[in-house]
DNA sequence: AAGTCGGGGGT
DNA sequence: ACCCCAGACTT
């Protein structure tokens, strides 16, 4: 009979399965404290398939910490554009550049100091001090809740902040001395390979045998967590303008304000079209048209709506869009020094930048991927 | 504690 | 359609 206790058999079994089915992974192949820093930024919330190719073109342009720290904003947006989540991008080179001033370029190894970083919070600070550093600190992420849920039986909410600290602490229980890396690490593989969200491996599992949730039955029904509001919708109609005369061949974009949603990205000019709980319009939709073009015009403008495109819709966490993309045309008019003046001077305040694009700009310039796929659409890229 | 912040892949 | 993902930050 086995004499080791659940936790010891746990962390004996799962480090020897890991040592002998670890992947291949980019961020694994050094243990470059920046390399492993950049990939878990890119990690949070985010698969690892989707983040091996920006993982490779973002060492690539930025080999060290330095040429992160002192890059154009511009080019870290656009290395970071469809991976979502943007303000990682911006939070991580700002951080880059605490790094350069606090602590003379090298990544620090000190708790406090790793926690302070910008973008880095309690599993990011956790993963970088173990996996780059061994440092006995636990590495809790979503992976991590799910297979300690179900191995030990905790029927916690995984959302509330009080359960990831549980967590924390039982998870630091089980680091094997001097193995914190490899065995947080093994944490996360495991979830992400055998005990999945859904249908888990458990026939496969190196920790089956004294795990509570598959013994109980219950590895379908854990972690328990509490479901997340709907995404509210939207209507929204945009357009796209072709320009004429000097502007033949490009179209209008615009570059979103400082802050918010898809902060100081590209997109292509849109209103909200619809009050909440409004039913959806039918295309061509007149009145929206309409609207589009006036509210163009009031940024200073003229446009001519053509025809219907298409409906793009697009999901974020909270809300989801759709669209009614119109095709334009440039039209011409006059606009008074007035006008003119009062449009620059909401320019510094808004954050509203209008700008006509050919298809050479879209190498430089970041868009989100709903309008990326519109505007590569029509430049045929 | 709840809301904000992307995007895609798996089922 | 819904769920979930190597979460952090703001209010």
């Amino acid at each position: 009979m086995d004499q080791r206790t659940a936790k010891q058999y746990f962390s004996t079994e799962l480090l020897n399965w890991y040592m002998q089915n670890k992947r291949d992974l980019p961020w694994r192949r050094h243990r470059n404290p920046y390399y492993i820093w950049v990939s878990e930024i890119m990690l949070q919330q985010t698969r690892v398939e989707t983040v091996k190719p920006y993982f490779e073109r973002f060492i690539t342009r930025f080999p060290a910490l330095t040429d992160l720290a002192e890059a154009p904003e511009e080019d870290v947006l656009k290395l970071w554009e469809g991976l979502g989540y943007y303000s990682r991008a911006r939070n991580l080179q700002a951080a880059a550049k605490q790094v350069l001033e606090l602590h003379g370029g090298e990544v620090p190894s000190e708790k406090d100091a790793v926690f302070n970083l910008k973008g880095v919070g309690p599993y990011t600070a956790g993963a970088i001090l173990s996996i780059a550093f061994n440092q006995p600190e636990p590495a809790v992420d979503g992976n991590v809740m799910r297979v300690l849920s179900r191995y030990f039986l905790i029927e916690d909410d995984i959302m509330k902040g009080s359960t990831r600290v549980k967590m924390e602490t039982l998870a630091a229980e089980l680091i094997p001395q001097g193995r914190a890396g490899d065995f947080n690490q093994a944490l996360m593989e495991l979830g992400a390979l055998v005990c999945t969200p859904k249908s888990p491996h458990c026939l496969t599992c190196p920790v089956m045998e004294m795990c509570k949730g598959r013994i109980e039955g219950r590895e379908d029904t854990l972690p328990v967590k509490k479901k997340a509001k709907p995404p509210r919708p939207e209507q929204r109609i945009a357009a796209l303008v072709t320009g004429t005369s000097t502007n033949e061949g490009k179209i209008l974009v615009r570059q979103r304000p400082q802050t918010g949603l898809l902060a100081r990205m590209w997109e292509l000019p849109h209103v909200l079209a619809s009050v909440p709980g409004g039913l959806a319009s039918q295309v061509p939709d007149e009145p929206a048209m309409d609207m589009m073009k006036g509210h163009l015009l009031e940024e200073g403008y003229a446009v001519n709506p053509k025809e219907f495109w298409k409906i793009a819709e697009h999901t974020f966490s909270h809300i989801h869009w759709n669209l009614q993309v119109y095709h334009c045309e440039q039209a011409e008019h006059i606009v008074s020094p007035a006008m003119v003046a009062e449009r620059n001077e909401s320019y510094k305040t808004e954050g509203d930048v209008y700008k006509w694009i050919g298809p050479e700009d879209m190498e430089t310039m970041a868009f989100p991927n709903v309008f990326l796929k519109l505007i590569k659409e029509h430049f045929v890229l």
